[in-house]
DNA sequence: GTCTATATAGCGATAGAC
DNA sequence: GTCTATCGCTATATAGAC
């Protein structure tokens, strides 16, 4: 990496900020607080808060790329790596997208959604093409949503959603649908 | 009803203020001329914004105990009966659902999690009981998370989330976890 | 590149007229 | 029961010293 000096601190602290406190939290002053820096620190490297926001965005797709790329490359099934993917929460993916996740719920940033739906337009395209199976596709990833938002929500974090499954009981659930693909014959 | 007058247009504005723009835009003055009333006007129904939380909270709890009873009274499966459920966007519930959601998840109400916690183990409670299989009535939990995530954030709403499931698709999952509901000889 | 100080604006809440 | 006017606080953003 080129210097980089606090400019990535600065953005690490702001998603952390928004994923754990919401976007009213992530004050200009609070995140550059939490990053070690002063308010006029901040904004050299950001001018303005909405940069931050655009900052944040364009990081997530960086790092879903990222991820799109590792998961593809893995010798399990489709099934498997996507639902223990969305369980999977303090990674730079987990935190990228909860911190976007919020700045689109404060409705104060219209480009946070479509930044939203193209990640996951991604996903669904990998599970339709893995599985052989759309509705089977869908399934899994409605599933994964549904572990996603309970696993993001129910820790420190916000909302509803039933609480993140234990080891054990994601084991299960991932065999219960597995269950289900081969008694349709899809792949996966 | 009794006089009521315009709190419950209040408390309606202000959810759907919740709901659509999140925490932030549902400022007193916003809610307030979204309702058709002064600022004092409003005040003089809730003394103070943590009032209006409360009471949308308190509603909450009110109609998700309407909808229960409801549920239970029907004759089709639990299955079909909360996932379609999940899905249904705009009614009272729905709209309940989301502005208390909205409020959790900007970190300035801590009574929020408590009262979402109670609405969902509710949920959870019921279709443990209604089929019997601890593994399938959390994958139909999480599942119908993931249905309402999608159906709530898709729409002029916010976040991530595949867009929800249209009529036939919906019809179609519901018919995979029925079949894997037989395989697993779990009641239906 | 980072700091302090300050201008400006918006929000929550009060007071008091009607 | 609803309004207008206003105070006090907080947050964004700018200006300029170091």
């Amino acid at each position: 990496m080129p210097p980089a000096s606090n400019r990535e601190a600065i953005l690490d602290a702001y998603e952390r900020l928004l994923v754990e406190q919401g976007e009213r939290a992530a004050t200009v002053e609070a995140v550059a607080r939490a990053a070690g820096v002063s308010k006029g620190g901040l904004l050299y490297h950001f001018a303005s808060k909405d940069e931050l926001a655009d900052a944040a965005i364009e990081r997530l797709h960086r790092v879903a790329a990222e991820c799109a790329e590792e998961a593809t490359a893995q010798p399990d099934g489709v099934i498997e790596v996507f639902l223990r993917d969305a369980v999977k929460t303090g990674d730079p993916l987990d935190l990228a997208l909860g911190a976007v996740q919020a700045l689109q719920q404060s409705g104060r940033y219209p480009q946070a959604k479509p930044a939203l739906d193209a990640v996951v337009q991604g996903w669904v395209d990998m599970l339709t093409e893995g599985l052989g199976d759309p509705v089977l596709a869908r399934l899994v990833a409605v599933l994964g949503d549904g572990l996603y938002f309970g696993a993001a929500f129910s820790g420190g974090g916000a909302g509803i959603a039933t609480p993140p499954a234990s080891e054990q009981e994601l084991d299960e659930m991932i065999a219960a649908v597995q269950q289900l693909a081969a008694l349709r014959g899809a792949r996966g």
